[in-house]
DNA sequence: ATAATTTCCGTTAACGTACACGGTAATTCA
DNA sequence: TGAATTACCGTGTACGTTAACGGAAATTAT
């Protein structure tokens, strides 16, 4: 299709080739009009011919404006540590676009506060961003906020949560539920003889959290498999909420449960407080529980050295991060396609292997 | 220690403040000579002062002599199909350099003939590349030749294999100690009642392999230590070496070995020919076996998702030669440091995270 | 003392792109 | 028909750096 001769195609050279001057190849290329339609038709033809790209460098060089990435996500400071994590995804990012002359605005919301995200929303699309990326936890009621880049034309992607229906140039996740099935094959590898098994949920009514429930749904899918009928009827999940905000919790909760139902030997905590579990068995010496969580966050690292917690399934939400703005920046700077859906991979860790996931 | 107000400082700042023209500024920077004593040290005083960066982007724009990467690691046409992964990353930082007019001269070498080494390292040394990136599996054998680099001062890294004595810039490979552990804890997890654990080598005189003893000694450490003495006293390795290179292996070699010691329960295969087994119980219909091996190579991953291998650990080895060339190149054009040991992560796959690890 | 070197340093043209600014035709208006 | 638009396009400068070129001053040689 397009020439491949060696040396790539210029600005310059298209004007040569389109006897025209490169200022008329520049007002074609950015359909800055003044430009008679033949003329125009010439040069898209030798630039489609030749398949000229831009040289970002020379762009960069010689473009005073800097590029100006937004970007809104949960704040860090809140109570789950989890939210640290994109933000190391963040600064790599920046330092890596800095030299391309682009620069990263960022603005945080409480992730317990539906008001605070169109609050953070606002402050960074009011410095007007080239493009934005978005953690909308609150999905379908952040609507109104994303329709505003829709009308500015602000190409976006997001991250962690998938909202449907709305114009994003891609996303940028995991897959939950093979996640979860990650979680069961290490519990199906790690208990011989397995029985009933605990799930813990957290009761939350703001967040938009269709990916626990995924999670969970991708752990209980696994044992109802063919290939595992067999130990499917043993598993008997047995799958209990606790609501954190109430005082007393999780220990009432968890010691209720635990003495009602001896038999459990696994236990799959959906979410990054899997620590919260291993803290309480922990303080009543129990023993004998295979515990699975998720995210590679400190509390859980402490444990998983110690031995209470087995394995941990991690999802790089730092990487996550990193290549949702490296992708903006680059269809930014040189029109490159995002594809819609791009899965990060799923870690299993366990205290021989954390030392390596630990600072990146 | 550096001046941060706000922008960063230029070469033609540098001159105004010296009160010099920017090609006496260009010359101190460059050491081109021609220059007083007197005004180089005024120069070298506000580069420090104003801890000035050379700006990498007009650099390459201005820079007519492209840089040239050299890159010396073993062919994947060999029958090992381990090979073909760094060859990925390496693809990935080429395409990634290209814009900043760095080339990558690339020659392989058959890892079981030493002879071709010194003829692969020759043919890139002979293009007189900036830099150098080294997977030196024959180890101190190869001295010789890099020995050239030191006194063409000609900088490397080295990739997989770490040889000792030789000055380097830095290394990006594997904790393949560690790793051996990670594989020990996936058995001690996975088989209830450990006996005898086969331990599968390969005779090769020729390769510097010693990274495949670190595994295993490694994966025997784990056993040996306080808090598993109860199993370790049920592991018994059994280590059988085979020489694939004769005729009949490896079926003879494990038919004996399977026969003559039944209880064996668990297989570890240190390096990436576990498929090799797995082939061979899925011939014999013989079930039971917990196979931990290497490398996500397609023959590992059919057997994994057949479930004929459990585990496999996985190094990353794209991400190593990506890293080794990038830090080169970063070296190379902004004088970036490289740590002078970089470990890839230790990745532990099964059948239900395989799919993300496949394309990259 | 004059010529021939050195020593030292400034000027200038690239690199590929962006964009403001003029300028020349063709067209329209009076 | 002459003036005022409009449509279209070229020129020039800038971005920060590299490096060739050349020129003035200082030094040495004759």
């Amino acid at each position: 299709m397009t020439k491949d001769n060696g040396k790539k195609i210029g600005i310059k050279d298209i004007a040569l080739k389109a006897g025209v001057s490169i200022g008329t190849v520049d007002r074609v290329l950015h359909m800055r009009g003044d430009v008679s339609a033949a003329t125009q038709s010439r040069v898209l033809a030798i630039v489609e011919e030749y398949g000229y790209t831009p040289n970002v460098i020379a762009r960069t060089l010689s473009s005073k404006k800097q590029l100006k990435i937004g970007i809104v996500i949960p704040d860090s400071s809140d109570r789950n540590p989890y939210w640290e994590m994109p933000i190391l995804g963040i600064s790599k990012a920046g330092g890596e676009l800095s030299r391309f002359n682009t620069g990263i605005i960022e603005a945080y919301f409480d992730a317990s506060v539906e008001a605070s995200f169109r609050e953070a929303f606002d402050k960074v699309l009011a410095q007007n961003p080239d493009g934005m990326v978005l953690n909308p936890v609150f999905g379908h009621n952040s609507l109104e906020e994303i329709r505003q880049l829709d009308e500015a034309e602000i190409p976006y992607v997001s991250i962690e949560v998938n909202v449907e229906g709305i114009d994003k140039l891609g996303h940028f996740g995991q897959d939950a539920q093979q996640s979860g099935r990650v979680a069961a094959s290490l519990v199906a590898a790690g208990v011989p003889e397995l029985s009933e098994t605990l799930i813990i949920k957290q009761t939350s009514k703001k967040i938009f959290s269709k990916h626990i429930e995924s999670r969970i749904s991708g752990f209980l899918e696994y044992f109802s498999e063919s290939s595992h009928k067999d130990t499917s009827l043993q598993v008997r999940p047995v799958i209990v909420e606790i609501d954190l905000s109430l005082k007393g919790e999780p220990e009432t909760t968890l010691q209720q449960t635990l003495s009602q139902h001896p038999d459990i030997k696994a236990v799959f905590i959906p979410n990054s407080r899997a620590f919260l579990f291993a803290d309480f068995i922990e303080q009543h010496n129990l023993e004998g529980y295979f515990v699975v969580g998720y995210d590679i966050i400190d509390q859980n690292i402490a444990h998983l050295e110690k031995g209470t917690i087995a394995f941990l399934i991690g999802h790089r939400p730092h990487v996550q991060a990193y290549n949702a703005i490296m992708a903006l920046a680059e269809h930014l700077l040189s029109g490159k396609e995002i594809p819609a859906v791009n899965y990060s991979q799923i870690d299993i860790i366990n205290k021989e292997n954390i030392t390596y996931y630990k600072n990146n």
